[in-house]
DNA sequence: ACCTGAACACCGTTCAAGT
DNA sequence: ACCTGAACACCGTTCAAGT
């Protein structure tokens, strides 16, 4: 019997109580951040965290687990995105509402990869957070004469926008690939007549600021054209 | 050296040229189709097909290429789902452009996996079959006044939508669990003034007809409204 | 030219220990 | 009660053959 330790030292046996579930979310989130979701896996989370890799699953069921508990800490991230001024219009509330919404997204893609990429069962918590922020929005409409049901599809439909432009944006990032556009794929396409004629060239994936802007914009539109027809009280 | 098989028999070797890059793609599209896109592995696929694992990547450089491949597929598939009558004005047009875009997609799950959640690189000729597509859209929109650029906007903003809509839909379905409801969700979230005051349950996701519905017209109204500001030619 | 098994470097997870 | 390595059943992919 050697010894010498044969290949390299192997890691001293951590004390009882040393981990935490606390501090294997932190790492994993932190993991996330700086690599990608996509790259954490529980052997690599259990090296950076200096722990053997089965110690994990003392404190998290699965991987599935500790990724539904990161999605809350997410949700937690995504909620202090919003910095709203008192006193708006109903339509210049969802206009900063839903530009914040995007923005947030775009400055930090794990919260994509969590709250809009991923089947997340949303823990108590983070349902608790997204209820109330929805509400909040939800409050505003109904205080300028939408009924609460109408509300509720008009953020549906903002919001699933919304998602569906960070969403696109954020898988085109993650390929890796540059950023295809109308001329450049359409170019060559036969008997193209209208994507031919445009005055400039747009972002394939239809995610530009031009694009959100108008789709943001144009169901405002007909959301006003609605409070019209039905007036409001 | 027993003569016996020890094990199970082995598989006898396939003749040259027994196999073909359309065999392994149809058996990769039924395999997913019968089972999920998910459950597709490369192994799993090779035992199907009666081929050695190997032998697929000389085929096909890597499962990714393969699901580019199968993209392509399922990008034929979708367009055959829309069958638009001819006459229609231009509102008309897009309801039911955008309710076959959503019932195409909903009848089928792994359209909704390759074509909406994957971060896939469309091959030339699936690109051709959306450009030509999208582009009949266009036209229509055009000829009843808007501008190419407008057009293609009033596209993306639909699109996105509508996309946004099957994916979240398509998340709870893959899940695997019961479709939760306002109700069920936010009937316990102290503070929540308006979502406890809905005339009726909503779903979670807000991918029900009636979202969808609200959702579409809204977008539509958005454009009338805005063709009445710009008046159309 | 085409088909193949063995092998490699990874996963997530379980289990039977160690302390 | 908490931490652990060995082991299992999977991946996708490469390589050096076979025919």
């Amino acid at each position: 019997v050697p010894t010498t330790p044969a290949r390299e030292t192997r890691r001293k046996r951590r004390a009882r109580g040393s981990i935490s579930a606390e501090e294997i979310l932190v790492g994993a989130y932190e993991f996330a951040m700086e690599e990608s979701l996509e790259a954490l896996s529980m052997p690599r989370l259990a090296q950076r965290l200096d722990v053997g890799v089965t110690s994990i699953y003392w404190y998290f069921r699965s991987k599935e687990d500790l990724l539904d508990t990161m999605t809350e800490r997410a949700m937690q991230e995504f909620d202090r995105g919003f910095d709203i001024p008192d006193g708006l219009s109903w339509d210049e509330y969802l206009r900063t509402y839903f530009r914040q919404f995007r923005q947030t997204f775009r400055a930090n893609g794990l919260l994509v990869d969590l709250i809009v990429m991923r089947n997340a069962t949303l823990t108590p918590e983070a349902t608790r957070i997204a209820a109330t922020r929805i509400d909040g929005v939800l409050n505003v409409l109904v205080e300028s004469g939408f009924s609460p049901d109408q509300a509720l599809c008009a953020y549906g439909a903002l919001s699933l926008f919304a998602r569906g432009s960070v969403a696109a944006e954020r898988t085109w990032i993650i390929a890796g690939r540059p950023p295809q556009t109308t001329s450049s794929a359409f170019g060559e396409v036969p008997g193209v007549t209208v994507l031919s004629r445009l005055q400039h060239p747009h972002v394939l994936a239809m995610t530009s600021d031009e694009h959100f802007e108008f789709g943001l914009e144009n169901a405002i539109r007909g959301l006003m054209a609605l409070s019209r027809e039905a007036p409001v009280g």
